[in-house]
RNA sequence: GCGCCCGUAGCUCAACUGGAUAGAGCAUCGGCCUUCUAAGCCGAUGGUUGUGGGUUCGAGUCCCACCGGGCGUACCA
């Protein structure tokens, strides 16, 4: 039940035989739509123009033809011309009321099961472990999340696969550390404490200005744990047995965070030590292939144009190559991301595997697809989901090692304890009106803020369309005005506030539900959003862009509030309309609540 | 140098992929609490969509040039 869907099945066997292009066809209904504009109708259909130009018309007459032709219906109330040639539709009343009576005894709201359902893969947040989380991970890892629950909202199978980066130098520096700086009391104690403690000290050691990467260097510190790492992966020492000593308390730490997110539980966290023996195999089908060749003593893979451009001057001119196997007999990202193509295609069978990693990767994607193609995997679609730069409040990106790194967990707390603020305020101003606030017990209030702080944050994040950058500013996410987590979760409490306070059971609403009456133009409204919630998971999930679910959310919570405003539910002036009401403001709950859900956030009974 | 992305109200962002008078929130100003939660609602102010051309019935959206910013450019991931 997609209220577009049925529009353009109405119009579809009038536009067949107009449609100059069988193929053309589909963009032709694709431009019926929501209307821009509510003083034009409901939807609005803007195939006359295109359509009279082929067929040499002027555009109003031709859509007064297609308007004549219209089968009868019991949807379409009435269908106007306006301006150069827009058809302006406007729906029956008792249609939208019937539709509406129809969703609420649908556990999926309306929402069709995909067809055909696909396979997923989906690779997301994938940090490095070890490393303090911060909130530059923080979009991979929502983002993901929430693609991940309105796909499976959809019927589609997902396979969520967490690519750890547990194989690089971060743990050549903890081993270093480990053997230098250990403070073995405190290790035993708490075990992550003192690795995040032993990193962060170590790092500390480098001279200032250098970074982790590879590559040579002199600085002896770096040189040190650069040789750690190495006889990490040949296997030597004692240096594998002290990496899976790290690993369940690095591990255990990662999830610690994801618990707090509300993050669900991955598939797999099949990282870069789970790949690492495939790889040599991986480079050599390359090479039998003929896919890849040696330049320099590197294993490359040629451009798209099938060259290896090797010299500052080719590079400047042209793709670069993919590198496979470095100089020194490493194997790169690039052997690593092709080697879980491979196990991802043998052991899950998807028909899509889904990237969720920022923007500055575009191009590693684009040859790296590519690349991936040529190996022979070119039925499954590789996507790139690709995200803005997570900004500070300066504008300028923010960086792990500039300092000031901004570690996650002590921002949820700061988001918590301002709802909880934000909670206390309100119900003192509330009582300063002489309104009645039931006084909750401290465990009530600290879940509600709970819910709402952590709401904050996706929210912020998934409101925003995923390619812009992102300000990450701590105040403004927590705000609790306007198009914000707290908004949708407020307009929830008032839905359950109303049963609550009328002592009604919503079962009746969700298994005989009553007739529905839309007098009101703000329920007519109200009924029409709550039918758009199809519209909405389709289009979020065509894309893969979450932010038209929260903008959804907003247009459906701000109808709701205008009829809390001027609709009275429990002293409605007949039965019949107190029940109708009861319906939609059930229907609005449940609604919402499943739309914060497909994003990961919660709601709460009362705040 | 070459390539990708971005530039919309004072600030943060939308604009359903070429549709009607470019919309929200924040901020500012004004109004609404003896009636189901005022974390709300109603109203006002605020724009040459970076600049200049072009394409067509129609451009924030597509093309070209320029200005400004970000990112990337095989042996970091």
């Amino acid at each position: 039940m997609n209220l577009l869907t049925q529009l353009r099945g109405l119009f579809e066997p009038v536009l067949a035989p107009l449609a100059p292009d069988p193929a053309k066809l589909a963009d032709y209904l694709g431009m019926i739509r929501p209307a821009a504009n509510p003083d034009h109708g409901d939807y609005q259909a803007n195939f006359a123009m295109p359509l009279a130009k082929a067929a040499g018309k002027k555009p109003p007459e031709l859509a007064k033809e297609v308007i004549a032709a219209l089968p009868a219906n019991e949807v379409v109330e009435s269908a106007a011309v306006a301006g150069p040639g827009f058809i302006n539709l406007k729906l029956k009343s008792d249609f939208l009321a019937a539709a509406v009576r129809g969703i609420a005894t649908d556990p999926k709201l309306g929402v069709p099961p995909a067809d055909p359902p696909r396979r997923f893969v989906i690779d997301y947040s994938s940090p490095n472990v070890a490393k303090p989380l911060h909130v530059g991970h923080l979009r991979s890892t929502i983002i993901g999340d929430a693609l991940t629950r309105i796909l499976r909202f959809q019927g589609h199978t997902v396979v969520t696969d967490n690519h750890l980066g547990d194989w690089g130098t971060q743990f050549g520096m903890l081993i270093y550390g480990y053997r230098n700086f250990l403070d073995k009391a405190a290790y035993e104690a708490d075990p992550v404490r003192e690795l995040a403690r032993l990193y962060v000290h170590v790092r500390n050691q480098f001279r200032k200005g250098d970074d982790e990467d590879e590559g040579p260097t002199d600085d002896p510190v770096k040189k040190a744990c650069q040789e750690e790492t190495a006889r990490l992966h040949r296997g030597e020492g004692d240096n594998v047995a002290l990496w899976r000593e790290f690993m369940p308390h690095c591990l255990a730490d990662l999830h610690t965070v994801y618990d707090r997110l509300g993050i669900l539980p991955f598939d797999f966290e099949h990282g870069e030590s789970f790949y690492d023996p495939m790889l040599s195999g991986i480079v050599d089908r390359l090479i039998a292939t003929g896919t890849a060749v040696v330049s320099q003593g590197a294993v490359v893979i040629p451009n798209a144009a099938g060259r290896v451009p090797a010299t500052p001057d080719e590079l400047a001119k042209e793709e670069p190559p993919a590198l496979v196997r470095k100089r020194d007999g490493a194997f790169t990202y690039t052997t690593s991301d092709l080697a879980t193509v491979d196990y991802r295609v043998e052991h899950f069978r998807p028909d899509a595997m889904l990237y969720v990693v920022d923007f500055r990767q575009a191009l590693h994607f684009k040859t790296f697809f590519a690349q991936a193609r040529r190996m022979g995997y070119d039925r499954v679609e590789l996507t790139h989901i690709s995200f803005g730069s997570v900004l500070g409040p300066d504008r300028k990106p923010k960086r792990t090692r500039d300092g000031g790194v901004e570690e996650l967990l002590p921002l949820v707390s700061e988001a918590t304890a301002a709802a909880l603020a934000k909670y206390e305020a309100n119900a003192a101003e509330r009582r300063s009106f002489g309104h009645e606030v039931p006084e909750l017990g401290d465990a009530e209030k600290r879940a509600i803020a709970d819910v709402i702080g952590v709401g904050a944050i996706k929210y912020a994040d998934l409101s925003q369309n995923r390619t812009s950058d992102y300000v990450f500013d701590a105040d403004r996410m927590t705000s609790t005005e306007g198009n914000t987590a707290a908004y949708m979760q407020y307009a929830y409490a008032r839905c359950r506030s109303i049963f609550r306070e009328g002592g009604v059971d919503e079962a009746r609403f969700r298994t005989d539900p009553p007739a529905v009456v839309l007098a009101e133009p703000a329920e007519r409204a109200l009924a029409l959003q709550l039918l758009r919630f199809p519209e909405a998971v389709d289009a979020a999930a065509a894309d893969y862009l979450p932010h038209l679910v929260t903008g959804y959310l907003w247009d459906l919570a701000k109808a709701y509030s205008v009829f809390f405003e001027s609709c009275p539910v429990l002293k409605a002036p007949t039965p019949e309309l107190r029940d109708s009401r009861l319906l939609l403001v059930d229907l609005v709950g449940r609604v919402i609540k499943q739309a914060l859900d497909l994003l990961g956030i919660r709601v709460v009974e009362r705040m």
